[in-house]
DNA sequence: AGCACGCCGACT
DNA sequence: GTCGGCGTGCTC
C-alpha cells in the first residue's frame, strides 16, 4: 500500500532520498522531521513529496519502519522548494543543503531542556597544568562538555575530572522558553523626506506580501539603516517574520544594539559561534514562528521560518556573502530566491551595488530605490590620489609624506585617522637572507604570514601556525630571517615609530574575534581613546565615527593584480565603503589612496567621484568579455592528497568535455591555491552563454564519469575566487 | 561517509 | 595457522 510509504531525504553525505514504511499511530506529511534507520544507526531526514524526489523503485519487503517523529514544526513547503533549487542551481547534494536547514541537530531531539556546564569559580585541590588551562580559557562560559573541551583545548576527561571535583557545575537550560517581542512602536526616528517616501515604499511592499527584489541604494551615512527598520517595523505589525543578513558576525553586535534602541529589544543573532542550547532555542522559536527577527550571516538564510514575511540583506554588495566551502552558494542570490518561494520582498541595501545587482536594476527586475545624499549635515569626503613613484614613502616606510602629513595635522586638530590596508599580519613573507629560503605552509601553496604580536608564522588558508623560528631552518644562520611587505601590523609599528605619542588599535579578525572585542573597540573609539586605527576590511564597514577625518588607503593595488574579472569593481567598493568612514559628522574627511596606477580607470573614478561612469564602463567591459552578468562560469575542482590521481581524474575530465557553440572549457591547470590544507588541486573553467543551461550539462558530463574515492570533484557555479 | 565483507603478506 | 592491510559494495 502506497500509503503508509514515506519518501525521506536522510542527512546522509553519500545517500539520497530513501523509502521507509509509516508504522501504525505515526502520523507524518511532507515536511516532517523524522529519524529514519540507516543500517545500525539512526539519522534525521525530512518526509518529501515523493513525485519531487525520483528513486528507483524498492519492494515493500525491503522496506524499514521509521523511528520517530521530531516533537517540530514540519519545514514548510517554501523551505522544501528553496533546498531543491540550491542543490540543483549550485549542483550540490541535496542532502547537504538540508543539513544547511536542519542546522541544530538538537533541534528536532524531543528533550525541552539541554544541560550544560559552567565554572563556579572553585579552586580544585589538586590543580595540573591542564585543569589550569581549562578553567582559565573557559572563564565565565558555558556549553556541553565538548564544547568546553574544545574551547580550552583539553580532553573531555579533564572537564569532567572538574565537574567531579566542584570546580565546574551542571546547569540546566530551557530550550523552549520564548524570546521577547520587539516592538514596531518603540522608537520610531525621525526621518527624512526622501527616507520617509522610501520607508512608505517597503512598507506598502511588505503589506502586499507579494515577491519583490529591491535595490535599497544610498552612500554611506543616507540612512539606509533607518529606513528598512521601517519595513521591519510593517513585518512585525503584520506578524511576520523578517530576516536580515549581515555578511560578518563582527558587524552583528553593533546591529544588535541599533535594533534594540528601535524596537526595545534585541533579535535573535544566528551565527557559528552559538552554543548548543542557543542555537536550539533559536532554532525551535524560528521554526515555530515565534521569533520575529533573525540577524545572522549566510547560514541563518537556510533556517525553517514559519512565516517570513521580509528578507534584508545587509552591504549586499560584500563578497564574503559567497560561501567557498561545502555548498558553494551566494547568500545574496539564495536570498532572492527564498524571497520568490515565500512571496515577500528582499531588500538589498548597498552604497555601492554589485553589477550584477544594477544589472537586474536595469532589465527591470529589481526597483531600485535612491537615497540621496548624507543623512545630516555630513558630507562625502575628498578622495585624493597618491602616486607612489612620485612621491614615495621613505625607505623601509609604506606611507607616502602626504599622507604622513594629513595624519600629523588631525592629531594636531584632536580628530582620528585610519589606516586601511587588508592584509592581517605583520608581513605576507618571511625570507632568509642567507641562503634565500621562503616559508611556505606545508599543506598549501601559500607564504606562512608572520604575525608579531603572537610571535607564529601562519598559513591564512588552513590555519597551519608555527612559532617564528630564531635561525633559519634551512642554513641555520641567526637572526637571517627578513620580513617581505606590509600587514596591519608592520603599518602600526610605523604608526608607532611616527607618533609615539598617538593612542593605536589593530582591527582585524584576529583582534576582534568577538562580537564583545568588537563592541569595546567601538566604545574606545567614541570616547576618543584612540587616535589612529590600522585596520583591515573589517573596519570598512557598518561603524558610525562622527570624530574619524583622515583616511588613509595604504596600498590600493593590492585587489587589482591577478587576473580576477572582480577585481577593479572589489577595489571600487572596498575604497568607497572605506571612504565612508571619513567625515561622517559634522566635520568634513579627506581620503588619500596610496597607489602606483593612479590614471587606472578605478583609480579616477574614484577620485573624481564619479560612480555612475565607473558602473557605466565596467559594465560594458562586463559585456564584451561575456563575463558576468552578461556570461556564466563554473569552476571544477579537482583535488586529492594524491597529486597524480587528482590530474589524471582532471585531464579525464578535461578530455571528456561536451562540445558545444555555447560553451567553452579550459583547463585543467593547476587551481588557484594548487595545495590547500594537504590536497592537490587542479581546476577547469567552464565559459557559457547566460542562457545556457550549463548546470545540466555539467551534471550530466560528471555524471558519466568515475573516478577513486580518494578524488574529490567540487563544482563552484558562478566562482569567484579567479585568484 | 561509515562499516561490513573479503582476499593476500609477516608474525606468534 | 591468524592478525591485519585496505579494495569493493551496500545502506530504503
Amino acid at each position: 500500500m502506497p500509503g503508509n510509504r514515506a519518501r525521506v531525504l536522510v542527512l546522509h553525505p553519500a545517500l539520497g532520498p530513501l523509502d521507509y514504511r509509516v508504522p501504525h499511530g505515526m502520523r507524518v506529511e511532507p515536511g516532517s522531521i523524522v529519524s529514519a534507520p540507516i543500517g545500525p544507526r539512526p539519522y534525521a531526514g525530512v518526509v518529501w513529496e515523493a513525485e519531487r524526489l525520483p528513486t528507483e523503485e524498492v519492494g515493500d519487503n525491503r522496506l524499514r519502519n521509521l523511528l520517530s517523529v521530531a516533537d517540530a514544526p514540519p519545514l514548510t513547503a517554501a523551505v522544501r522548494r528553496l533546498v531543491e533549487w540550491t542543490a540543483n542551481y549550485y549542483l550540490a547534494p541535496l542532502s547537504s543543503v538540508l543539513r544547511m536547514a536542519l542546522s541544530s541537530t538538537a533541534a528536532f531531539e524531543n528533550a525541552p531542556t539541554i544541560i550544560e556546564y559552567r565554572a563556579t569559580g572553585l579552586v580544585p585541590d589538586r590543580m595540573t597544568p591542564q585543569r589550569e588551562q581549562a578553567l582559565e580559557r573557559i572563564g565565565d562560559r558555558q556549553g556541553l562538555v565538548r564544547e568546553l573541551a574544545t574551547i580550552a583545548d583539553v580532553s573531555e576527561a579533564v572537564i569532567r575530572g572538574l565537574c567531579k571535583l566542584g570546580a565546574i557545575e551542571a546547569v540546566t537550560v530551557d530550550t523552549d522558553s520564548p524570546y521577547p517581542l520587539p516592538d514596531p512602536n518603540f522608537a520610531p526616528p525621525e526621518l527624512s523626506k526622501e527616507q520617509i517616501d522610501v520607508a512608505s515604499i517597503l512598507r506598502q511592499a511588505v503589506g502586499a506580501a507579494a515577491f519583490q527584489p529591491f535595490l535599497l541604494d544610498g552612500v554611506t551615512g543616507s540612512g539606509k539603516t533607518e529606513v528598512y527598520f521601517e519595513a521591519v517595523a510593517a513585518a512585525l505589525a503584520a506578524g511576520k517574520q523578517t530576516l536580515v543578513l549581515l555578511p560578518e558576525i563582527a558587524l552583528t553586535e553593533p546591529f544588535l544594539t541599533r535594533f534594540a534602541k528601535r524596537f526595545g529589544c534585541e533579535p535573535i543573532a544566528w551565527h557559528s559561534g552559538l552554543r548548543t542550547s542557543q542555537r536550539r532555542r533559536a532554532w525551535r522559536a524560528i521554526a515555530r514562528g515565534q521569533a520575529m527577527v533573525t540577524v545572522g550571516a549566510r547560514s541563518a538564510l537556510f533556517l525553517p521560518y514559519r512565516n517570513l514575511g521580509l528578507i534584508v540583506v545587509d552591504e549586499a554588495h560584500e563578497t564574503s556573502f559567497k560561501q567557498e566551502d561545502g555548498v558553494h552558494y551566494h547568500a545574496r542570490d539564495v536570498a532572492v530566491m527564498r524571497g520568490k518561494f515565500e512571496s515577500c520582498p528582499v531588500i538589498l541595501a548597498s552604497a555601492t551595488p554589485a553589477i550584477e545587482t544594477r544589472h537586474q536594476v536595469e532589465l527591470g527586475r529589481y526597483e531600485e530605490l535612491k537615497l540621496p545624499g548624507r543623512y545630516g549635515v555630513a558630507e562625502l569626503p575628498e578622495i585624493e590620489a597618491i602616486d607612489l613613484i612620485k612621491e614615495p614613502p621613505e625607505r623601509g616606510r609604506w606611507l607616502a609624506p602626504k599622507l604622513v602629513l594629513a595624519i600629523d595635522a588631525a592629531l594636531e586638530r584632536g580628530e582620528q585617522s585610519l589606516l586601511f590596508l587588508n592584509r592581517r599580519g605583520y608581513a605576507p613573507l618571511t625570507l632568509c637572507r642567507h641562503c634565500g629560503h621562503r616559508f611556505q605552509c606545508p599543506n598549501c601553496t601559500a607564504w606562512m604570514v608572520e604575525h608579531r604580536l603572537i610571535r607564529r608564522l601562519s598559513c591564512h588558508h588552513c590555519g597551519h601556525s608555527v612559532p617564528t623560528p630564531e635561525i633559519c631552518p634551512e642554513c641555520e644562520e641567526p637572526d637571517s630571517l627578513v620580513a617581505c611587505g606590509p600587514g596591519v601590523e608592520r603599518i602600526a609599528d610605523e604608526v608607532a615609530a611616527l607618533w609615539p605619542q598617538a593612542k593605536t588599535a589593530i582591527v582585524t579578525s584576529d583582534t576582534l574575534w568577538s562580537p564583545a572585542k568588537a563592541a569595546e573597540f567601538v566604545q574606545r573609539m567614541e570616547h576618543g581613546d584612540i587616535d589612529i586605527v590600522v585596520g583591515t576590511q573589517l573596519v570598512t564597514k557598518g561603524y558610525h565615527f562622527p570624530n574619524l577625518t583622515v583616511v588613509g588607503v595604504v596600498d590600493a593595488d593590492l585587489g587589482l593584480d591577478g587576473g580576477d574579472l572582480r577585481a577593479a569593481e572589489r577595489t571600487f567598493q572596498q575604497i568607497m565603503q572605506v571612504s565612508g568612514r571619513a567625515g561622517r559628522g559634522e566635520k568634513p574627511g579627506t581620503v588619500f589612496i596610496q597607489t602606483h596606477a593612479p590614471d587606472a580607470g578605478v583609480m579616477q573614478a574614484l577620485v573624481s567621484g564619479d560612480s555612475a561612469a565607473f558602473y557605466e564602463a565596467e559594465t560594458e567591459a562586463r559585456r564584451e568579455a561575456e563575463a558576468p552578468p552578461f556570461g556564466r562560469y563554473a569552476a571544477i575542482i579537482v583535488s586529492s592528497e594524491d597529486k597524480g590521481a587528482a590530474h589524471d581524474v582532471a585531464r579525464m575530465i578535461g578530455r571528456t568535455a561536451p562540445q558545444s557553440e555555447e560553451m567553452h572549457v579550459y583547463g585543467p591547470a593547476p587551481a588557484p591555491l594548487a595545495m590547500l590544507r594537504g590536497r592537490h588541486r587542479f581546476r577547469l573553467l567552464v565559459h557559457a552563454r547566460r542562457a545556457f543551461d550549463v548546470q545540466d550539462v555539467i551534471r550530466e558530463w560528471l555524471g558519466g564519469l568515475e573516478w577513486g574515492a580518494k578524488v574529490r570533484v567540487a563544482v563552484d557555479v558562478d566562482p569567484y575566487n579567479f585568484l
